[in-house]
DNA sequence: TAAAAATACTCCATAGGTATTTTAT
DNA sequence: ATAAAATACCTATGGAGTATTTTTA
């Protein structure tokens, strides 16, 4: 896994639709649906429902996956603050205003 | 940032010493050393002191960096756990013996 | 000198693109 | 008939390998 499964993740369950995610991601369709694919294969969990090819949905897993990969993501941004700050000499206060995605 | 930077980071910060933690991942010392260098570039920030090429030594940043990488593995580790559980219809009590890395 | 990291290049795996098919409106 | 995801296949970027250089103990 890496973060680009998250990244694309994030953008098809906010979007609901492929085509729209991949164009938010500035990638093709495809290969946006295999980087799915391959994620949901890694996890051995359906994210989706696929039931239809006409409505894309969440399903539970997926919206609990959403919310930890939102919660990465801040963690990932505090990382890199805090990481900064001390590479500047600088000591403490963290306050993280970008999410890093 | 992909999350085999942070893998390959911990792995040198732990070793201390590119081409033992380059076996340990399984890949060759250069390219070890050119996605550490990715990610300093793309931080901003030195995780290693290289004033000589004989001693690998963690700036005070990259020991920062470091706790915070172990933090988000073990985050990712509860994230999956739990979607997993949740995909096969467990509700709730969790726990994580595995740390992904 | 010897051991280890950095450079310089080469190669190839796979991320991403294009074309097409399938399917549900 | 159409819109959208899946499948099949191709392309090319960059991750990884090999060879060599640099450096300091």
């Amino acid at each position: 896994m890496e973060l680009r499964h998250l990244r694309y993740f994030i953008a098809v369950a906010e979007e609901l639709h492929f085509s729209r995610a991949a164009e938010r991601l500035h990638i093709a369709q495809p290969p946006l649906s295999q980087q799915i694919q391959q994620l949901e294969a890694e996890l051995g969990v359906e994210l989706f429902q696929r039931k239809t090819k006409r409505q894309v949905q969440l399903t539970e897993a997926g919206q609990v996956f959403l919310q930890e990969a939102y919660q990465l993501f801040v963690q990932l941004s505090k990382a890199i603050d805090l990481t900064q700050r001390t590479g500047r000499g600088e000591k403490g206060q963290l306050r993280v205003e970008f999410i890093v995605l």
